[in-house]
DNA sequence: GCATTAACACGTA
DNA sequence: TACGTGTTAATGC
């Protein structure tokens, strides 16, 4: 009975060949690790728990950073790469997707409420993941206010997002439906390293919101003509954050 | 109709 | 060269 360090799907999905450099990698990414914006008030005691405790692994692209029905027993941090997480109904069918790219949390709810994770993680791209076990997060809850004003923050974010895209998913369109998602992807209070600038491919995107990378394509070319976004190579530029979340399909 | 899949040519890293 | 992108045609709900 040693249930400390047992993380049996983690293990699955990272990639074995880069289990090796794990040692080398983990002392590059705490730099980014402690950059979290709710690691930057934290005391030195707290910080020093923060990087001793903490597990890094490298997902591949298309592995699971968690699975739906496991044991919660981190909270999740997108160091670098960008996942999917989707939550899924009882009969099986997807019915929201939420993107979170470099610098993003997510887990804590599902810690704190203590039951089986009801979403799986997925990563789109090649990604370097934070697990955070429960017991560092519990003492960051109580000990530090900075870190339960970071959660507050973000989890009444959170709660705006989710309400929102059951409006979207039922009355909008799919280009209206792209800018919402582009929109919650580079949320600045959310995801504050994220920038203006997305380093997401248009077949990246189609997964996020459920539609055909040649739909993406239409629709992105339709959302840069209304300049709310520029389109490069792998990756695109957000021009109108305000104009992207008000977009309503000028349909009708 | 509208979106998806399949297939292709082209450009970029 | 490998991969992402832009486009078109055929197919399905």
């Amino acid at each position: 009975m040693a249930p400390i360090g047992t993380r049996s799907t983690v293990e699955d999905a990272t990639v074995g060949a880069r289990v090796a450099k794990r040692t080398a990698s983990t002392i590059s990414y705490n730099a980014a690790l402690l950059s979290a914006r709710w690691a930057r008030d934290l005391t030195d005691e707290l910080r020093r728990r923060v990087s001793a405790e903490t597990t890094i692994h490298s997902v591949a692209a298309g592995g699971y950073v968690c699975r739906k029905g496991d044991r919660v027993e981190s909270w999740i941090g997108v160091l670098d790469g960008l996942v999917k997480v989707s939550s899924v109904s009882p009969e099986g069918k997807s019915v929201s997707f939420i993107g979170v790219p470099s610098g993003g949390w997510f887990g804590e709810g599902s810690l704190l409420k203590d039951e089986p994770r009801r979403y799986d993680a997925v990563a789109l791209r090649s990604s370097i993941v934070a697990y955070m076990p429960r017991n560092t997060f519990m003492l960051l809850l109580d000990s530090s206010v900075p870190f339960n004003r970071f959660l507050l923050i973000q989890l009444n974010e959170r709660l705006g997002q989710f309400v929102a895209m059951v409006e979207y998913d039922r009355l909008l369109g799919p280009d209206a439906r792209l800018a919402k998602e582009l929109a919650a992807l580079c949320n600045p209070l959310l995801y504050p390293g994220t920038g203006n600038t997305l380093p997401v491919s248009q077949e990246e995107l189609a997964n996020l919101v459920g539609l055909s990378r040649q739909r993406v394509n239409q629709g992105l070319r339709q959302l840069e003509r209304a300049r709310l976004v520029r389109v490069g190579y792998r990756g695109l530029t957000l021009l109108d954050l305000d104009g992207l979340r008000r977009y309503e399909d000028g349909v009708r």
